[in-house]
RNA sequence: CGGAGUGUGGCGCAGCGGUAGCGCACUCGGUUUGGGACCGAGGGGUCGUGAGUUCGAAUCUCACCACUCCGACCA
């Protein structure tokens, strides 16, 4: 990509009245872009992480079972009433009119849509498990949107759930799901600690939270010093004092519904095999992909910029040319953007005319991991620094090649 | 929803009773080129919206709207 064709250029201040790093970087830098309180573009560059993350959490789901679909956001109010949460969850979520008065809701969350495909679909034991999943824009009508992309009115999540012929089954495979969950923070660059909190409006049990520290984060969770042993303050009930309270972003949750509160409700039925009529057991699990982009930016930042890990960087290298008045170095960096590019590496390529201090603030704000460097010092080799180091090194073009494919 | 703050060119801000200005960005010309260069010439604003006070309102008053932060709430 070349910096003079993307969309948008990074800015050099920061929005009024931005506070949190992710929102500051973001916007400065031209991932995200607010449309209203809560509410975001994903423009190109901060589509691309995101979609980034969306890969690795698919690898890891379809890696273990899991099936991706795409289900509608608008429902009808009827099935809501089924469950009785188009009262009991009505603060959240945005219900709405058409001109003949029909009632739907926008979609904060899709459990009652997945029981109904499984009370269709779903008739013998032979049928199960079954674990399906989406990537949507959930709508939930947060009264106060804040930290930037870490609590919108609307933004995107995968939500997978699952359904079981047993409780023991549904328990293996959560357990299953949550180091999926684990391996897929792990790949994005997160230290995770794993908590158990109260379920709100999703379940009456207790749920699994995974948490990444950041001091923007919204939770408090409680820390047994040295280990990963983490409790949220919301439901701990022990001494607090033993523990290290933290701030906590919390990116990823699962919940284990059994079989009562949706299956029951809905008439989610299937065949077992001795012939008896039994309900599905049922869980559902979240990860917030836009607040896993802010929690990224949240954990790695410096007072220049992001710093992105490499699994979600938007490009894998950032080359920038500084231009002088020498005709045969001008095509250096040419040469370089086509065979990176023809080795398949992702390159945002700067062949802007600008100083090379301008170049160099904005490839420290954008974040990639790695800066490449051509110039008349240079000659036809390229300079390679690292985005989270201060030193460089000159490097041929081949070498710089081996060590990014 | 309670509290606080802020709304002035694309962005960040100053101006706070006498008909709008700065920096950045943008356009044109020229000079520069390893850490946010410089010179010259340009374009761009119903001062959030509405009512009021006044000879006169960006500036004072009231209402509303929007955004940000704190709290409550919240997968």
């Amino acid at each position: 990509m070349r910096y003079s064709q993307l969309f948008p250029k990074a800015k050099r201040e920061a929005p009024k009245g931005a506070v949190t790093a992710n929102h500051k970087l973001l916007v400065r830098a031209g991932f995200i872009d607010q449309l209203m309180a809560g509410s975001w573009t994903l423009l190109p560059m901060g589509w691309r992480v995101v979609t980034k993350i969306n890969t690795i959490i698919r690898e890891e789901l379809d890696a273990i079972g899991c099936q991706e679909m795409l289900m509608p956001l608008m429902h009808p109010k009827e099935i809501w009433n089924e469950t009785g949460r188009w009262e009991s969850a009505a603060e959240v979520m945005y219900q709405l009119k058409d001109s003949r008065k029909k009632e739907f809701a926008l979609s904060f969350t899709h459990e009652e849509i997945v029981m109904d495909l499984a009370r269709k679909h779903v008739t013998s034991y032979r049928d199960l498990p079954l674990a399906v999943y989406h990537f949507s824009t959930k709508f939930r009508n947060e009264t106060r949107p804040q930290g930037g992309i870490l609590r919108g009115r609307e933004f995107l999540m995968k939500d997978l759930y699952s359904l079981h012929a047993s409780e023991a089954d549904l328990v293996a495979f959560y357990e299953k799901v949550s180091e999926a969950y684990l391996q897929i923070f792990k790949r994005i660059g997160f230290d995770i600690y794993v908590t158990e909190a109260a379920g709100g409006v999703f379940t009456e049990g207790h749920t699994r939270e995974f948490q990444v520290l950041a001091e923007v984060g919204e939770d408090t969770i409680l820390i047994k010093p040295g280990t990963h042993e983490a409790y949220n303050k919301e439901i701990f009930a022990g001494e607090e004092t033993k523990f290290e309270a933290r701030r906590a972003i919390e990116v990823g949750n699962i919940f284990p519904f059994g079989d009562k509160k949706y299956a029951e409700k809905m008439g989610g039925y299937f065949r077992d095999k001795d012939g008896v009529k039994k309900l599905m057991h049922f869980a559902s699990y979240g990860i917030g992909t836009t607040r896993v982009m802010g929690a990224v930016v949240e954990v790695y930042h410096d007072d220049k910029g992001i710093i992105w890990p490499e699994s979600v960087a938007p490009y894998q290298v950032h080359l920038v040319t500084l231009e002088n008045q020498e005709p045969g170095s001008r095509k250096q960096g040419e040469k370089v953007y086509t065979l990176l590019s023809g080795a398949g590496i992702e390159v945002l390529y700067d062949e802007t005319q600008r100083s090379a201090g301008e170049k160099f603030a904005d490839a420290d704000l954008i974040g990639i991991p790695v800066r490449l460097v051509v110039s008349d010092k240079t000659r036809d080799r390229v300079e390679w620094k690292n985005r989270d180091e201060e030193g460089t090194e000159i490097l041929e073009v081949d070498e710089v090649i081996r060590r990014l494919v």
